[in-house]
DNA sequence: GTTCTAGAAC
DNA sequence: GTTCTAGAAC
């Protein structure tokens, strides 16, 4: 690929920061935006909008754009009730992709559909990725930081064996390591929970001093029930509702309806709008809209859940999908032994605890297990008479044809059937859009076209059909 | 950076 | 037969 064809992509950071619909919080020298593919839970970026490719390109002078960047980073931890700040990662890549300078706040439990390559996990569990404190040493005392050698920078990349960054666990296979993450996600999501129920009880508990101090003398009529706060302790999950305030009975009742039921599932993801401790509930769709127009409600339709591409919306014809929210044959996600093709479910974690991943984790509505989904390309012109549905929508077989999925869907007693599924292979093959003879390049039309005009304006009055909303 | 495919590797 | 990976395109 040239050069400036790659540039186009390397840009995607600059164009962000001219749509203000992006930005969780803005400054006049830096905005925080969200990862769009996020490779943990929580993921954001800190983009700087002065014009620093990378922190190859600051010097000592920068050190107080890079305390400002950091200020921004925490903002954005703060407004995160779910986790602490100490679940964190603040840090920079040293050879990053992009062409703007950004500053990486990702929470450590590495637990996302995104994490599809060992690349992605060596990015940010190697030298690859610079700790903010170690930049802003390295600038004070130094003055400069080198870029890593191509050479090293690829090794980097490919290192294995790939190491937990919680515990000692180690594998050189990537899906082995996300089932083992999303293990200490749910472990953890398990400590946070009864630490919320804790906290509960002693809240009541004052509360219950405190109501004692006020009412010294019972009520003859109504005896006290005997040591509640014993019941409670005892029974956390049956706290006695006459015990609850009216505020305390609301927030039960939308405990249960909301956090409660994500215990024992995967409870935060970015994809998910309807959670409730979703950190970009409410936050922009940016360009999805505009770029995935509202497609029929049937098996021709892809539903966005089905790939990273961002929060769901709720209106249209979307919302009333009830199906699974990944394919319903996601078995490279099972366990699998090292060196062996068979698929099978008991893992080196295995022991009592939360469900066991993946065979019992939810698949409708909520936030699933990551996995290697593919998302849907946003980048067609539905103004094409035949691409009046997205390429990959029409061309890609859901499941590739083969015994094992056969036996799966027979199982699952799935009826949704994609419309390739019956269809010669190679008439599937021809309508490919990465078939070189199929493709369409866009981005060499639009490169055309910018050429002419001034990126910000054609950004704003035609949002670029952008691969990364 | 991501998706997708073909072919190699297992 | 299935998974992994490199390369192309975006």
């Amino acid at each position: 690929m040239e050069v400036d064809e790659l540039k186009y992509f390397r840009d995607e950071l600059k164009r962000k920061l001219s749509d203000k619909r992006n930005f969780l919080i803005e400054s006049d020298r830096a905005v925080v935006i969200k990862a769009d593919f996020p490779k943990s839970q929580y993921h954001f970026r800190v983009v700087a909008k002065d014009e620093f490719r990378d922190i190859t390109k600051l010097t000592e002078e920068q050190l107080p754009l890079l305390d400002h960047m950091m200020d921004l980073a925490n903002q954005i931890i703060e407004k995160q009730e779910h986790l602490e700040s100490r679940n964190f990662r603040i840090g920079f890549k040293v050879n990053t992709f992009w062409n703007r300078l950004n500053l990486h706040v990702i929470s450590d439990d590495f637990y996302s559909m995104a994490m599809k390559r060992p690349k992605h996990w060596n990015s940010f569990n190697t030298e690859l990725f610079m700790p903010f404190q170690m930049v802003h040493m390295m600038l004070s005392v130094q003055g400069s930081i080198e870029p890593i050698p191509e050479e090293r920078h690829k090794e980097l990349q490919d290192q294995k064996p790939l190491r937990c960054n919680q515990c000692d666990f180690v594998t050189d296979l990537l899906l082995d390591l996300k089932a083992h993450l999303y293990q200490h996600w749910m472990r953890k999501e398990g400590e946070r929970e009864q630490k919320k129920k804790m906290d509960k009880i002693m809240e009541m508990i004052n509360e219950t001093k405190l109501d004692e101090v006020a009412k010294p003398e019972p009520l003859p009529e109504k005896p006290v029930q005997a040591q509640p706060v014993a019941d409670i302790a005892r029974n956390p999950n049956k706290i006695p509702r006459s015990l609850l305030t009216p505020q305390q009975q609301q927030g039960k009742q939308q405990a249960q309806g909301g956090y409660v039921k994500y215990v024992y599932r995967p409870p935060v993801n970015m994809m998910n709008q309807n959670n409730p401790n979703n950190p970009f509930r409410n936050t922009p769709s940016l360009n999805i809209q505009s770029l995935n127009p509202r497609q029929p409600n049937n098996f021709n339709y892809r539903h966005p859940g089905f790939g990273p591409r961002g929060p769901m919306p709720l209106q249209g014809p979307r919302a009333s999908w009830s199906g699974p929210r990944f394919q319903p044959n996601q078995h490279q996600n099972r366990f699998r032994f090292p060196r062996s093709n068979a698929p099978c479910q008991p893992n080196r974690m295995a022991q009592p605890g939360p469900q066991q991943f993946p065979k019992n984790a939810p698949t409708s509505g909520q936030a699933g297990p990551p996995g290697q989904q593919q998302g849907v390309r946003p980048k067609w012109n539905p103004t094409h008479a035949s691409d009046s549905q997205h390429p990959n929508q029409k061309s890609k077989p859901q499941n590739r044809p083969n015994a094992f999925h056969a036996k799966q869907q027979s199982e699952n007693q799935q009826t949704i059937q994609h419309p390739n599924q019956n269809k010669n292979p190679n008439q599937v093959k021809s309508q490919t859009p990465n078939n070189p003879q199929n493709r369409k390049k866009p981005y060499q039309q639009k490169n055309r076209q910018q050429s002419a005009g001034n990126h910000q304006n054609q950004g704003a009055n035609n949002p670029a059909p952008s691969t990364f909303n």
